[in-house]
DNA sequence: AATCGAGTTTAGTTTGGCTTAAATTTGGCT
DNA sequence: AGCCAAATTTAAGCCAAACTAAACTCGATT
């Protein structure tokens, strides 16, 4: 009995006891803010879904009982590896569509994760892999974050903050690691992207601005806080 | 005040006091089924959603209160034309989907429409118009059903049912009507689909079968619940 | 005219996801 | 050690959307 139901589970793949879209965000919320500080905290959860931190509290608990997330009360949550595999799933249906909208359906870059978003919770397995042929399997988003397999792997890269690097070192935009959308497109306007080649000619003391300039020959400023975003490989 | 808001509304085309999917699903097979009866039944609709008809009851009621539907108690439902526009909204959005879906996405004739029925209460209207271009403004969905114009206008055309047809006239399909996906199937793989070219050549009493041959020369047998769904355009 | 069954509505309850307001826990600071 | 502010959880309640069970309407039939 319930070794067939595990089988069964396995040769599907995904588990995944009728999740609905409110849970499958809460997932991927966890995920994304893990990423940074190793676990998520309720208040950071509620403000990303715009919820507040005694609505999100309840569901935390609801995810737990349901062995999604491992909450430690007043310390924050974790993803099981079921979590972890279902929020994984939904990134890379997010940026599946991400690359989809961009390059298949002609939408800016600004505007695609938005309309990713509504989106990821609702596609299915069928959609997601027609997607991936239709674009080659690609690795990336259009803003370079990297797409996980299906199996739930990170292709390995090796991005580095633009600003790590010595001046005047050479180098290929990967990813510009911001979702505000404003950024986005003022960034772009500045033709800054992903595979543009350019190097740090200056970077201003005191938080000042840092100027770049493309293999093209043109020169940008920029603040610091948008410089930051800016990951890269050295060439 | 008022008619500054009346004013948004006829510019943006569709008031929409913040519809979610159960409402738009609702005015969608309202809309449907009073194209066959004039009205919709509380059973009918509920059977179409999946509801019961106590609960279909209620939201036919909050609907009517929000101005959507015309209700008779016990009689049926009747949509305004607030509410028919919406609906054609959503049809529109269906059917656009699954010629999207179709053309460009090369999903199967007969999986569309249930991906679609997912997709339309969620996607947007850059999304809606962007696939109207790419498919070049089509007029109907791969099964045949017309596609309303963005101003809640249906195409006029001169669809009649085969069996309508007096033996051997020749004539094209233009639609298959119906949304079973086994029967879309089953006629997709006798190559029976909008724009095949055919004439009845023998209709057996009793409800027997109907022979169809195509331009080919092949000769197809179908029941005459199956040969009853094809609209054909005399040539 | 009275009755009956199908169709429909109402009453009462449940569930999920949220809210505000009131505890509670925590870590840092006097 | 004791206290405070911020973060977090609990308590109580709201709302949409569903359900089951019970009551009601309608029209057709006797
Ligand atoms: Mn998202
Ligand atoms: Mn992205
Ligand atoms: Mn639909
Ligand atoms: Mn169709």
């Amino acid at each position: 009995m319930g070794s067939a139901k595990k089988l069964a589970e396995r040769a599907h793949q995904e588990p995944d006891l009728n999740l609905n879209d409110t849970a499958l965000h809460y997932l991927d919320t966890i995920y994304r803010l893990s990423e940074r500080h190793g676990s998520a905290s309720t208040t950071e959860i509620a403000a990303q879904l715009g919820v507040t931190p005694s609505g999100a509290s309840i569901m935390l608990k609801r995810l737990a009982e349901r062995g999604l997330v491992q909450l430690t009360p007043y310390r924050g949550a974790v993803l099981t590896e079921h979590g972890r595999r279902i929020a994984l799933r939904t990134i890379r249906r997010h940026r599946l569509l991400e690359a989809f909208l961009y390059h298949v359906m002609g939408f800016a870059w600004h505007e695609v994760d938005e309309h990713a978003h509504a989106l990821e919770t609702v596609i299915n397995e069928r959609f997601e892999d027609r997607m991936d042929e239709m674009l080659g399997h690609p690795l990336r988003c259009p803003h370079g974050h990297l797409i996980p397999s299906k199996t739930g792997e990170m292709p390995v890269v090796n991005d580095v903050p633009l600003l790590s690097l010595p001046l005047h070192t050479r180098s290929v935009v990967r990813c510009i690691d911001t979702s505000r959308d404003d950024w986005l497109e003022y960034l772009g306007a500045q033709g800054l992207m992903p595979g543009c080649q350019l190097q740090v000619v200056e970077v201003a003391p005191y938080n000042g601005p840092v100027t770049l300039r493309t293999d093209a020959g043109e020169t940008i400023s920029l603040g610091r806080n948008m410089a930051e975003l800016i990951l890269v490989e050295p060439l």
